[in-house]
This record gives structure tokens, C-alpha cells and sequence, in this order.
DNA sequence: ACGATGAATGAAAACGTTTACAAAAAGAAA
DNA sequence: TTTCTTTTTGTAAACGTTTTCATTCATCGT
């Protein structure tokens, strides 16, 4: 089952069998025909470990990202997925945890060459570790980034965006908006919340502490309690804006549970285009991120990155999503 | 960065590195501390393709599933991800796109040893493939199965399952049921709609052709269809098994769309108890299949064949979930 | 002081490829 | 035929590890 068995059934070198599987032409087509023969005889397939030990190339891509279960990551690798196999490459699918322990396990599957490049989704990723890797590796961020690092990354504008979203429940006639966030260690959390201060500053309108909800974990029943804690506010608000589809749809749920009615009560704006959104009751208003295209682009960019082309960062268009619970 | 620089800037030979590397006992204390400080200087990590070589070892796992887009595949993922971490081993997680040309590149990815065993979700594998790969490699069956095949799976009683859901329906008053089912080609297709049958008939109730639709691909939409195609019918269910959660969830919304009420007008009950199904409205009855319970035992059934363990498949329980579709 | 014992270390082979280089074979031109 | 090209093939080194076996070096009992 090694090239060398190939090579004794097939009467030829070694060198010649590598030369058959690698499709070079310096092999005249009788004993190409007798090599495949032996190949298909012995069912032989070559053992990426010994090519890889000589050529250093894996073709594989490493995805780092902190949980498959949103899913607004499996839309990403989506598209990460069929850009890389188009071009010869497999996804090694890295779920972190944010837990830096499985990060540093990850990362070494680099420095080990048994990965060509990362792609980086995790926002809580060790920022100087993920820096120094990126000085001997490729690797590109994907939505998530650091803003001082020279690292390229794909995202969309999160500030805009989440301004557009809270122009839009103004412009329905809100005054009173809520923020339903995620941990501010994420840019994007941090970016969103600017948007929606601006927004609010640009109509006059006032913040209020107790208006801004931090969420501790991505999941449906962080959205269910934000929105209670909000509605037992003395000063309700009268909308909501979540920087994810997640909380939105939770927050719809248990706002419905509590007998209320969006938007008529409270209306609700949400985050990202999760394919679930059309499917809440009522349907979700919410901001279109380009999610397949992100994964495209950003698994073209480490491709080109490890073939040594030079790639710049991007920022994709985001859509908002006018439906009913606005 | 390789041993051999580690070996000559600590003043030992590579063998020593070796040692002090996988923590052999036979290593003097003065030596490991010279080689660990100079392992720590050059930064050096061990490169994966030199030892698995050696070894032939990868602790890389392989899982195949259809597609990454399913909630419930997610949460097996979960527990296999977790499991197969708690003992050292990686997970290579493959989309197939129940695409045989796909298939066939992550079976060769086994073949050549990159991966160690294969955990196939795909119910759409080429069994005759995976049979013959089975007889050479571990491999280990999740969810979907062969029966007549010898590699062993984890599964529940998918037929059993279905028979209760059906019979929940009919203990609620209901006497026309109809069908949501998936490809048939899909084992657990052809299982859910045996137990279909079987509680009808057993509760002497008709089973009509045109009750039973077949949905093309897995996604909200095939729902909404499904369930506007029943809609229409002359003779009209008054209830609906759909053998997914994500089919009854889009049923659920189109219903509700059409401005009929569930479960008075229709009750839906679905299947797997993913997470949304607790956030549409009503919330969804369904049964509960133990995703993550299977993703941690097919982890550790494949595992344990390739340390050449004895495994046995496992068909584990499932429950209904009575909430508020019916 | 001297083997005998056991612990620590090193030299070298092996894992399965690819590829530079050398060698051989085949054709072409004389 | 002979010589020169060109094409095809083979040999052997290299990739970065682990591990067997041999060797060196302490330690200890006598």
C-alpha cells in the first residue's frame, strides 16, 4: 500500500510511480499504463503525511471560531467551505469555545505545518498571540478583527449599520430605544453600541444607562431575559435594537409569552439575516450581513495570502431588512 | 525550528529532545531543564507531519455530514467535539453536500492516513463505499445507518419515535394525520413513516397517499410548501407529523401566514427538538432525540476502534416533548 | 580499587513521499 | 555505423520525527 509496493508490481522505480500520480508528462504512456494498472490493482492512494513532509503543503485551511451553534458562523463557512474546496483546499473546522487553552491547540496546528493558514472568526482570540502568528503564518479575520493589528480582515460596517438600524426605529417614530448587546470585549459590540449613541445623539434623543442591556452568553435565553429586565423598567422603552438575530428572536418569544404584542407594544430590530428571522413570529426586521459572501472572500484572501499574493482588507455592503416586528 | 536546532542550542542529541518532548521518564533533571529552556527559546513547536509519519498517528478525526446548516448536526458536533478534545484527538469536520465527489476526496483523506477514523452522519453516503472503506479503516455510523452493514452506529428507535409522536396526535382527537417526510432514500425517512403507518393502522385509522408529502431539500421553505400543498387538499388533515423540526417550523409559519390558528385549525408536532423549536410560535412539540448524548458516544466508539476496542452500536432513547402545536 | 549494575544519552534507521541528478534508452542526423 | 539529442527512467537524498540498540557514565557492593 506504499508507493514502493506500487513500484515492485508495476517493475519501475519509485520516482517513476510519483511521477504517474503527479501527472507529469515525463513518463511514456506504456509504462504510465502499466504503473495505473498497479495503482488500481493495489487500491494505492498516497499518504498526504509523506507528501506533505516533503513539500510542506497540506491544503489545508484552519477555521477558528468561538461556537457552530450561531448561525450566523455556519453561513460563513459556507462559504469559506465551497471557495476552498473550488480551489483544491479543505476546511479544518475549529470550534474555540473561547477558551484559550483550545485556541493555543489550534494555533500550534499551524506552527506544525499541518495547516496552511487561519481564518480567525473568534473575537476573544488572544490578540498578541494571534499577532505574533500572523508574523510567520497566514492568516486573515473574519467579521471580527483587531483595528491596530496589520492583519487583513472581512466585515462589514458595524457602526453604519447599527446607526442605520436605529435611524429606521426613529424614522417609525421611537424615542425611547433600547440596546440589547453582547460582551463588550467584541468589537462589533463595541462598534454597534457607537452606532446606536450616535444615532440617538443625531435625533436628539437621550441614552440611558439602564436602556443598555449587556448580554453574557449568545444564546436565545440571553434574549429572553434582557428584554424582562427591560420591561420591568419604570421608563420602558418603546423599541429595542439587538445586535444579534439570536437575542431578537428571544426577546420576541418572551415578549409574546408575557402577553404583549410587537411592535405594537415594543418593536424589535435585530442583527445579522439568520435564516430563522423569517421564520419568528412576527417576522424579524433586522440588518442583512453578506454572511456566504464573508466566507468567500475571506477564504480567497488566505488562499492568495499563501500563495504569496498580497491582499487588502475589505468592508461589505450590509441591507436593512425592513419586516413586521418594525 | 526543527528538533535538530533545538538539539544543538540545548548541547544534545535529537533523540534527548525527543525525549524531553513526549515526556519520557528517562531523562536526567539537569538536561531536561537545558532542553525545555532552549524548546522555549526557539519557540519551537514539534511538526505533526514529521511524528504522525513516524507514527502514524494524526489524532485528527474525520466527521462527515450533509450538510452544516442543520441544527441538529450542530449539536452533535458539540458532543463530539468535546469528547474527542477530552482525549487528545481533533475533528475534521467535512461537508459532503451529499455529493459523492466530495465524499470520495474526505475518504482519501482517511486513506492516506491523515485521519484516523471516520464518524459519517451522511445518510446518503455511498454504502458500498463506506463498506469497503469500513473494512480497512475504523468507522463509526451517526444517526443515519446501513442496516444490513456491519459498521457499527448510534441511533434511536427512529420507527418507535415516530409511532409515539403519531400517537400523541391521535390520543389528542386527531383522525386525519398527515405526513411531512424527507427523501426517502434517507433511512430514517423510510423508519419515521413505518412508524407513521403502523400507528395509524393500529388505531384502525386511513392512511391516504396524497397525506403523505415528500419534501426535496431540508429547509424552512420545503416546509411552507409542504404544508400549502396539504392545505389545498380536498379531504384536509387536521393534524401533521413532519419528521424535522426545521419542516414543522416552516409549516408552523405558513399556517400562521394563511391566518389559521394552531393547534386549533392544525396541530403540528416536529422532530429532533432543536433550539429554535422553542422559539417559534406556538412553540413546537416534537421528540427530543439526544443529539449531543450521540455525538459524545460515536466519539468515543470511534476512538475506541482505533485502539482496537471491541464497539458495539447503541440505540439510544428519545422522548416526546408535548408544548403548545398540539 | 574493581567489576557489576542501572541510568542517561547518542547514532542511526525508519516512516512515505518528491525531486535533483545521473544514467540509460531511443531517435535523429551524419 | 557513429555521434549527438532528446526522452525516459532510476538512484539517492531530503523532509522532521520516534525509537531501537549500543554506548557512556555514575553508583554501589565487595
Amino acid at each position: 500500500m506504499t508507493i514502493h509496493d506500487v513500484a515492485k508490481l508495476a517493475g519501475v522505480s519509485v520516482a517513476t510511480v510519483s511521477r504517474v500520480v503527479n501527472e507529469n508528462k515525463r513518463v511514456a504512456e506504456k509504462t504510465r499504463t502499466r504503473v495505473e494498472w498497479a495503482i488500481s490493482e493495489l487500491n494505492y492512494a498516497p499518504s498526504v503525511l509523506g507528501r506533505n513532509l516533503r513539500t510542506s503543503k497540506s491544503n489545508l485551511l484552519l477555521v477558528l471560531l468561538p461556537s457552530i451553534s450561531n448561525p450566523f458562523y455556519t453561513e460563513i463557512i459556507n462559504g469559506i467551505e465551497d471557495t476552498a474546496i473550488a480551489r483544491g483546499y479543505n476546511i479544518l473546522l475549529c470550534e474555540t469555545d473561547s477558551n484559550p487553552k483550545r485556541e493555543a491547540i489550534y494555533f500550534n496546528l499551524l506552527r506544525n505545518r499541518l495547516a496552511e493558514g487561519i481564518i480567525s472568526m473568534d473575537p476573544s482570540v488572544n490578540k498578541n498571540k494571534l499577532l505574533e502568528l500572523a508574523e510567520s503564518y497566514p492568516v486573515v479575520q473574519c467579521s471580527e478583527y483587531d483595528t491596530e493589528s496589520p492583519i487583513p480582515y472581512v466585515t462589514i460596517d458595524n457602526e453604519q449599520a447599527a446607526y442605520d438600524a436605529v435611524t429606521h426605529l426613529i424614522e417609525s417614530g421611537h424615542r425611547k430605544i433600547a440596546l440589547i448587546n453582547s460582551d463588550e470585549r467584541f468589537l462589533y459590540a463595541r462598534q454597534r453600541q457607537n452606532g446606536y449613541e450616535k444615532a440617538m445623539q443625531k435625533h436628539g434623543l437621550p441614552i440611558r444607562d439602564e436602556w443598555v442591556y449587556n448580554a453574557e452568553h449568545l444564546r436565545f435565553g440571553a434574549g429572553q431575559k434582557a428584554i424582562r429586565t427591560l420591561l420591568q423598567l419604570h421608563d420602558r422603552p418603546s423599541a429595542v435594537f439587538a445586535v444579534s438575530d439570536v437575542y431578537a428572536i428571544g426577546a420576541l418569544k418572551e415578549i409574546h409569552r408575557l402577553g404583549k404584542k410587537v411592535p405594537e407594544d415594543i418593536a424589535i430590530i435585530g442583527f445579522d439575516k439568520i435564516t430563522f428571522s423569517d421564520m419568528a413570529f412576527p417576522t424579524l426586521s433586522t440588518i442583512a450581513q453578506p454572511m456566504y459572501e464573508m466566507g468567500c472572500i475571506s477564504a480567497e484572501m488566505i488562499m492568495d495570502e499563501i500563495s504569496g499574493v498580497n491582499v487588502n482588507s475589505r468592508v461589505l455592503e450590509h441591507k436593512l431588512i425592513k419586516r413586521d416586528s418594525t
